[in-house]
DNA sequence: ATTAAAAATGCAACTTTGTTGCAAAAGTAT
DNA sequence: ATACTTTTGCAACAAAGTTGCATTTTTAAT
């Protein structure tokens, strides 16, 4: 899994670990109370901006300042770059935020002028395990 | 204007000023800048908290923990809630993030179970200005 | 216009969040 | 096993956001 040209370390492994049994995207808040007795506040910063990098994780826009993230797949490890053309969903109820896989963002046309690099798209409501 | 059933406050005067005179949207920061001399950063966080309850303005999403403001069109005034069907667009290169009022939001399909409330979207690239 | 009630502001103190430099520790490769 | 590189933890900050309360400003009613 950490063929990403960087050191295997013990906070990385968990740190991913913690991402791998999550559910849906955690915030760096999240990962903090799962670990901060093992792992220090910095480290865990540290690693997420590394992970973001990398490409092994992607981060979700959001109205609450809690950037949350969560694994891409595989494509985007192997690419480098991101292919991250799926909707995120917050629910109101639970608060948790995850990606739908399988709902791709549809096609924009911006005004004339402007370049599209990026695209994200989040919608909130009620989830499926909550209604 | 401020007949959203509101006191009319020299700060709020002042912070919708601030608003009817930018091109982009603004974070907390922004604000504070242009007007942390004369009115008090709680008074800054208040105001914008107060706007957006009223429906005065929106938040848009981002990855940089910097949530900005912008107005609302007279719709979301009048009617209490949120019409918010339009793109944002935040340049790479001026940093700034606009609402592309013409742009609407294509519809989704969310799988089966979710409910959608809210739908917001952000693109990220050039813009107009910047080439 | 005065005044009483309601709402908003400023201040202080505090909590949380995020950043930086540097020495120690752990990981990697030979 | 050793030398080199990378990562970590600590400390010290800086910035961002929150809360309670006394004071001031708005509002609405006389």
């Amino acid at each position: 899994m950490k063929n990403s040209a960087l050191s295997v370390t013990a906070s990385r492994k968990r740190i991913l670990d913690i991402f791998l049994a999550a559910d849906n995207a955690l915030a760096h808040q999240d990962i903090e109370t799962k670990c901060a007795d093992q792992y220090d506040r910095v480290t865990i910063y540290r690693t997420l901006q590394t992970f973001l990098e990398r490409g092994i994780i992607h981060n979700i826009p959001s109205t609450d300042n809690m950037v949350r993230y969560a694994l891409c797949n595989e494509a985007c490890i192997t690419t480098g770059h991101h292919h991250d053309n799926h909707v995120h969903f917050r629910c109101d109820q639970c608060g948790k935020t995850v990606c739908l896989d399988d709902v791709n963002i549809p096609a924009v046309n911006l005004p004339k002028g402007y370049t599209m690099k990026e695209i994200n798209m989040v919608v909130n409501g009620i989830c499926k395990s909550c209604k």
